[in-house]
DNA sequence: TGCATTTCTGCAATCGATTACAACCCTCAC
DNA sequence: GTGAGGGTTGTAATCGATTGCAGAAATGCA
């Protein structure tokens, strides 16, 4: 004994009513006599009625999603972003479509697909890197959703972004080992090509000029923000004749591999080097030690981008371009301390 | 100069032909002369069509995506399943909806309206405890779509699943502890009504008892799987006159918040007690110390439960209902070590 | 050449809801 | 009593693609 789903039309029949009255009814009640409403919110609960999404869909010209475009899902980093995200979006009834990047850097076409008015309502991309010819056809294109960056952006900053001050962040990190006496500081970029190593950098290095210090080449190492390149970072600290006597490092997750590898070594934290981290992810505040780090606001930025996203979707001409940006803040732990020189 | 997005019927057109030959040289096109289909492709090319989801989906009587629930995003354990989902629904094609269940628990409509086939092809679970009613639901009504649990599962075991040998895993915790002279071993729980929960304290049991050891009840604590509730757990621990000379955490977070916890009151592990994890997440090969554990195969895990899915959603009369079981692996590392009497 | 297949294509119905428009019923004021 | 105007409701077009069916064209075979 197997029902058919019940369509609107059986919801009609059911109240003796209209199709039409039906569907106002369900979506805005306000027009619709009350004893005819009632009639029908019974027969909807009676028959089980459910709207079929495809149909208003098709007929609204809309999908009821956004996508995400996230560089790489198992990074531990974006899932607290995606929470914020989610919750943000869940208050507009959107669903979040997550796709991951990664295969896409391989081929661009798989985001392009996702690009169109078809597939979602608009896009958050937390990623940065995304092929220029992607988002050009994006911007040409009339017909593509508005799009949106989260803490990454684009370097051109044609398109709006939620993202935290990330200069500040940097400066904040070199002005806490600068005051704690450290002279010689090193750090561990991210990708080279990243707008965030830039940013970063860019911040950090200026704050170590305005305090009159130098950023030997030597003592800055590349990485990619993952705790692997963070302990390859250190393999090289260890290997150099005069060793910073405090890091910086672009990314929680390197901060951690870097200590941790050198506590393979042997060596300890903060006693032989003092080091920074940036992101404040989960587990900074409970690492041996707890990690000295500049915090993200990653839940706030998520909720914010997701608002700033419905915004435009509701109101496609508003083409303001202002990045949003949130505050950072420096957590003093205990991965660093006073140089003793 | 806006172009409205072109249709079907503009390709045909161009093309020549009807628009049934052109969805036809879209979606089959061994079925269409060579030389309309070329004469089709070049049309299609040229004015940049892309088939509308929304009709389509209508007509199929499909929508394209899976809805993924999540118990808590914010939890990087998931981060490496839904790298896995993902890559798994990516080859059929099929979106992956991440929904977060925490709302849900206090509004189980929220979740009755995604199990629901116009909004989703199927359903994959990540969080065993959705309320009784939602699945029940579920269940009797013939339109859901398939669902299919990873990680978790149901106590009554009615759906299919995905999961790693929970009780062995727990096992070969205890089997380790116990060939390193280990007499006393304590146990920090999940939540109480949780499927995995039992699993492992039932296999970590059967392991004591196999080996005359005994569970005293003082040195087993509930926690919740994550790193707060572990270092609760540690407090506890302290206040313990006789205190277990190794524990066996449910959780690597919880693991890890025990360990970080002893050690801001200046115990270290596995000096004044050995501990074990489960799961393998990323960060527990890079604490200090690295954390001995029980490897769940993450990414393999999510694929398989995506391509288990993909099998129902494309026949649905296949109702086998075994569970797929993926096998576990103890990592012995730094955060346990024998015990000396 | 003539008839039977096979291959290819087009017509038109269909998926299920939304909404512009028109029609209807009331009430109320003059 | 009549016309204006507000409130409700129904009719039917529409969103854009897919596909069953039947007809047309091409091919095979005797």
């Amino acid at each position: 004994m197997s029902y058919k789903t019940p369509r609107i039309t059986d919801v009609a029949r059911l109240a003796g009513v209209s199709t039409a009255t039906v569907s106002r009814a369900l979506s805005k009640p306000e027009t619709v006599a009350e004893s005819t409403r009632d009639a029908v919110l019974a027969a909807a609960r009676e028959s089980g009625y459910r709207v079929n999404l495809s149909a208003r869909n098709l007929r609204r010209q809309r999908t009821g999603g956004i996508v995400i475009l996230v560089p790489d899902l198992g990074n531990p980093f974006f899932s607290r972003i995606l929470s914020g995200i989610e919750e943000g979006l869940a208050k507009a009834d959107l669903n979040m479509l997550v796709v991951d990047t990664r295969q896409a850097r391989i081929k661009p076409h798989m985001v392009t697909n996702y690009l169109h008015a078809s597939r979602a309502d608009g896009i958050i991309a937390l990623d940065g890197s995304l092929p220029d010819g992607v988002l050009s056809a994006t911007l040409s294109d009339s017909d593509s959703p508005p799009i949106i960056f989260a803490c990454e952006w684009t370097p051109s900053d044609r398109f709006p972004s939620v993202r935290v001050d990330n200069e500040r962040g940097a400066r904040l990190a070199i002005s806490h080992l600068a005051d704690l006496g450290h002279r010689t500081i090193g750090m561990v970029r991210g990708p080279q090509a990243n707008v965030l190593t830039g940013a970063r950098s860019t911040g950090a290095e200026a704050e170590m000029s305005d305090r009159n210090l130098i950023l030997d080449a030597a003592h800055a190492f590349d990485g990619d923000f993952s705790i692997e390149s963070g302990a390859r970072a250190a393999n090289l600290w260890l290997a150099l004749a005069h060793r910073p006597t405090a890091m910086f490092c672009q990314s929680d997750q390197m901060a951690l591999g870097f200590i941790s590898e050198l506590a393979r070594h042997g060596l300890s934290t903060p006693k032989d080097v003092s080091v920074v981290g940036f992101d404040d992810i989960d587990i900074a505040r409970r690492f041996i030690p707890a990690l000295t780090t500049v915090h993200q606001p990653r839940t706030a930025l998520g909720l914010a981008a997701a608002e700033m996203l419905i915004r435009r979707v509701e109101a496609r001409d508003d083409q303001s371009c202002e990045p949003s940006i949130l505050d950072v803040e420096l957590i003093a732990r205990d991965s660093t301390r006073a140089f003793e020189g």
